[in-house]
DNA sequence: ATTCATTTTAAACCTTTTTTAAAAAAATTT
DNA sequence: AAATTTTTTTAAAAAAGGTTTAAAATGAAT
């Protein structure tokens, strides 16, 4: 489910919007305090709803911040509906702005439609596959714990932090206090080990040996 | 300079639209026909201004075509101003509704937060043909991985960094370290196997071979 | 001290890559 | 057009590297 931010001061007005577009499968957060707005993590949002009128900072200034700091979808929506605050808001990195009082039915649209041209090339930031649990001294794939045992965690968390680069064995080996003492044939014996205990969640070898070069992991 | 096409029946309107974007770089053509809109080759342009009220089709049917036809952007400008309209045109795939009268300013800046959205994640680069894999240590031609060996990369990874020009038979060797050793006859065993891989995804031969001064690769 | 899990070593096995050699094809020269 | 040279392909041997298995060594926990 997609998550909107709104930032609006008037309650009930956006309790009033919150409850419209969660019946179109929409969550909205609200937040009244522009300043909040500004040191919120936007990660969570599809999209951004702004209402110009806040207090204690100018609206468009707000806009030009969360720009500054995202490309995140933003509509503003303002009771002030002159040209020149649309031409302003739009110019300052809005990409609608709809003049209050709005039918919510035409707000659904429009940010039905932003969505969907905001998302049509949106890099889908794929999820990581593997995840070293430092805590636990072990690694996650797909959420699934490994169980892997002291060499097999540092080999796996070198492979895992080189991001899917090539890692010599020499590397490997180097940089993994516990297992610097093996020879070159015990890292196959552990690399084995990792991929025999990740194959029970995924069909595919997710450590790919680069003959001559050593090996690499991919998601 | 971008190209916009638009839709609109009203010539004086039109051409005034034109004019005033005119000055702001963007060049009009105008399209009075729906019909004839239809079947325009729509590469050439940014962004699609459609009017509603046209003779002989509806305005939104052309809408829905286009979107068929395209992921262009769109803006809807019509007379017809009611909430249903807005909603369905920004549903069949419109960007944005504007509705009429309207400050051409307005309309500008909406052109413009468009084309920011739409054009942010466009690829502006035409797309080469080959790409030096690093991580992979391969290549993808066209996108698909070749899965080179080690000196297969080496060679094809040469021939790519020199970009179209002659690289000669000795430079090939020497700079790559994982065959210098080689002797003539292993280089020439190389190209083959890569133009074997290039094969499946291409029916020209890429890799030109010029008599007694090596080789060079074409996109 | 014994047990158990983990790490290390060693060996056999399997695959892929590189090399070699030679024949076929293509281009260039005579 | 024939001869010569260069390039391309084919096929097979040799080399290198990777994987897995099994067994021995280690070391911590009971």
């Amino acid at each position: 489910m997609k998550r909107l931010l709104l930032i609006e001061d008037d309650e009930e007005f956006a309790s009033l919007i919150h409850d419209f577009l969660a019946k179109r499968s929409l969550h909205v957060d609200i937040c009244d305090d522009p300043f909040r707005a500004l040191v919120t993590p936007l990660e969570p949002y599809s999209l951004i709803l702004l209402d110009l009128g806040l207090p204690g900072m100018d609206g468009l200034e707000v806009c030009r911040e969360l720009r500054k700091k995202s490309t995140i979808p933003i509509i503003i929506s303002s009771a002030r509906n002159s040209t020149a605050d649309k031409v302003t808001g739009l110019q300052i990195g809005a990409d609608d702005y709809l003049p209050k009082p709005y039918d919510p039915d035409e707000l659904y649209a429009r940010i039905s439609s932003l969505l969907r041209r905001a998302h049509a090339f949106v890099d889908e930031t794929p999820k990581k596959s593997f995840i070293v649990d430092t805590k636990a001294h072990d690694v996650l794939f797909l959420d699934h714990p490994l169980f892997l045992t002291e060499a097999e965690f540092e080999v796996a968390s070198q492979l895992i932090k080189h991001n899917g680069n090539v890692v010599s064995k020499e590397q490997l080996l180097y940089d993994s206090p516990a297992i610097s003492s093996m020879d070159g044939k015990s890292l196959e014996m552990i690399i084995s080990k990792i991929r025999a205990k990740i194959k029970p969640y995924s069909a595919q070898d997710h450590i790919i040996a680069l003959r001559g070069r050593g090996y690499r992991l991919v998601e």
